[in-house]
DNA sequence: GCCGTTTTCGGCCCGACTGTTTTCAGTCG
């Protein structure tokens, strides 16, 4: 198994999950967690920097002990401690932490009394009886266990963030409407725009006597109520995602939507400067004693901090912090600023609607160009495009563009990327195309040497433009792809080709740490709908989110770009340098 | 396990909610 650093914070993930159960010191267990933290988010392969000479404990979080792990898991492949962990713990037992209400504490307490192993050992002791006989559990917190298997074993985890959003937008518009409320605002990580999110948190300033909590709980849609005090209620909606609201006073509004928006490590950073500072930040305000010098918005809390306000996407604690000290922050990149979209089908392969209509909903929206991507041949089930049909559907593109005002489409394909690197289809139709867009869409599971290998060579081709979905994921269903996400993206560099950011809701692939890691190496992104119908220009949106939280401006993105410059970027992928075409 | 314009030891963010161990520990975000 290659090393790469995904591999390496799994491993440190699971030793924090271990010690934790095993009741060890909770700042260790935060320390494992950190690192894994800061080896995801590295922009570049802690192997290539041991090969370098680097030292890895200059990374934040990583001292002597955990570089010398870190080297070892490159070395090795793996990790005595962890070895040592799984030996002495049961397989399974860390999915207990998973159930609402038992930590690391409980599942010892039901391990030492009744030998319980896994979820499958502690439904049985509930179904028994037997659980209500251990100190500190009750018939109730029995019952409790029991239902959360079975919750757990039903609903799906986490959600797409385009599948959570319109549900948040819901909510927050009937809370709206609720007497007393002032504010209301979506925060946690669906404002965050993570990927995928597991729970919506809300937050409301409501005066005294808002009835806002019982409207909450009793809403519509509200499956269950799994806590309710008069600040904070969580509840379960119809389909199990759950949903946290917080009510506040308006004067910590700023704070509190700080507070709820996080992540956990950006607020723990944050407050840590506010210690250092002599004042102490929670989520009512920022305190010097019993004196709130700030909180009514994010920036006055900021601003009291010595920083400027910080795009929610930033905020991972991944160097957000010192860039804002250092006034170095990112003006990150803005759906408006999109002017096209290089990956669009039509009902010629597997979309839904005509060339005619993606071009007028394209236009629609404000594009001024959209690339015509639909499938080759290989790609039988989306009825892929042959060499002669594909000919055919350029003739039309040109006549088509004749009539077109305000929008110019593109010719293009989305060309399978065979099992050996080679394209679905022939160099000859390649070359009458403004860009080749290649895509993996089988295969998936090669070694990542292999797929390395696989895409390095496709990205030779004499007409190569764009890698689509580079990881070819699919949140909750498929893992991404084992390769060399780093070497790929330097072989685009050298051959100066790009790398698609899929904004289809279960794909957004380059995630967020891999379009940092192509704003750091310097290869220009392309933010594409992947639209099969005139509706889905609106992913754009979510591949924003991801672009954002990949530190990605407008200057990092090719499809900012003009239509010309992006012709002539295209141009050169495709073996035509400047000179050559205008001679 | 990490970290350090007080430091190589002794800290490590802070508060709400729940259940139950009737004064607080465990869990969560």
């Amino acid at each position: 198994m290659a090393y790469s650093n995904a591999a390496a914070a799994a491993v440190f993930d699971e030793i924090a999950d271990l010690l934790e159960v095993q009741g060890g010191n909770a700042f260790r267990v935060r320390a494992y967690r950190n690192a894994a933290r800061t080896l995801a988010g590295l922009g570049r392969s802690a192997k290539e920097m041991i090969a370098a000479g680097e030292d890895l404990d200059d990374l934040p979080g990583i001292g002597k002990d955990l570089a010398g792990k870190i080297a070892e898991i490159v070395a090795t492949g793996s990790c005595v401690q962890l070895d040592a962990l799984r030996k002495e713990l049961p397989e399974g037992i860390t999915e207990l932490l998973r159930l609402p209400g038992i930590g690391p504490r409980r599942v010892q307490a039901l391990r030492g009394a009744l030998g319980v192993q896994c979820l499958a050992d502690l439904q049985a002791a509930a179904e028994q009886g037997r659980i209500r006989g251990v100190r500190g559990f009750s018939r109730d917190a029995e019952r409790r266990i029991l239902d959360a298997i079975i919750a757990l074993l039903k609903t799906q985890r986490r959600v797409p963030l385009a599948t959570a959003a319109p549900m948040a937008a819901a909510l927050l518009a009937e809370l709206q409407t609720v007497a007393g409320v002032q504010q209301a605002a979506v925060a946690g990580s669906l404002r965050r725009r993570r990927d995928t999110v597991g729970d919506i948190d809300l937050l409301v300033s409501a005066g005294r006597g808002s009835p806002v909590m019982e409207r909450f709980a009793g809403g519509n849609g509200v499956q269950r109520v799994l806590a309710k005090g008069s600040t904070r209620a969580s509840i379960v909606l119809q389909g199990g995602v759950q949903v946290d609201l917080r009510v506040v006073p308006q004067a910590s509004f700023g704070a509190a939507l700080l507070y709820f928006t996080g992540s956990k490590p950006h607020n723990i950073a944050l407050r840590r400067l506010a210690q250092e500072a002599g004042l102490k930040l929670n989520e009512y305000g920022l305190f010097q004693g019993a004196h709130r010098v700030a909180g009514d918005t994010e920036e006055s809390v900021y601003r009291a901090l010595g920083l400027p306000w910080i795009d929610p996407e930033l905020r991972e604690d991944s160097g957000e912090l010192d860039a804002a000290r250092a006034d170095r922050l990112p003006h990150l990149v803005r759906l408006q600023e999109l002017r096209g979209d290089l990956h669009v089908h039509t009902s010629d392969s597997d979309g839904r609607d005509s060339l005619r209509v993606m071009a007028e909903a394209a236009a629609a929206r404000g594009l001024s160009y959209i690339a015509v991507t639909d499938h080759s041949r290989r790609l039988a089930i989306a009825h892929g495009l042959d060499a002669g049909r594909l000919a055919r559907q350029i003739d039309l593109i040109d006549a088509m563009n004749e009539q077109l005002s305000g929008i110019t489409l593109l010719k293009g394909v989305e060309v399978d990327i065979l099992k050996d690197g080679k394209l679905d289809l022939p160099g000859a139709i390649l070359q009458r195309l403004d860009l080749v867009v290649g895509a993996v869409h089988e295969r998936f599971d090669l070694p990542a040497d292999q797929q390395t290998a696989r895409l390095l060579r496709a990205m030779d081709h004499p007409y190569f433009s764009i890698l689509a979905h580079p990881a070819a994921r699919l949140l909750g269903e498929r893992e991404p792809c084992a390769f060399d996400l780093e070497r790929v993206l330097r072989h685009a560099r050298e051959r100066g080709c790009f790398m698609e950011l899929n904004g289809q809701p279960t794909r957004l692939d380059l995630d967020d740490h891999a379009c940092r890691m192509a704003r750091d190496i310097g290869v220009l992104v392309s933010i594409a709908s992947d639209a099969h119908g005139l509706l889905e220009f609106g992913h754009l949106d979510w591949g924003v989110g991801q672009a954002r939280r990949g530190w990605l401006e407008a200057r990092h993105v090719l499809n900012t770009r003009p239509l010309e410059e992006v012709r002539r970027l295209l141009d050169a992928t495709m073996g035509r340098s400047e000179a050559a075409v205008t001679s």
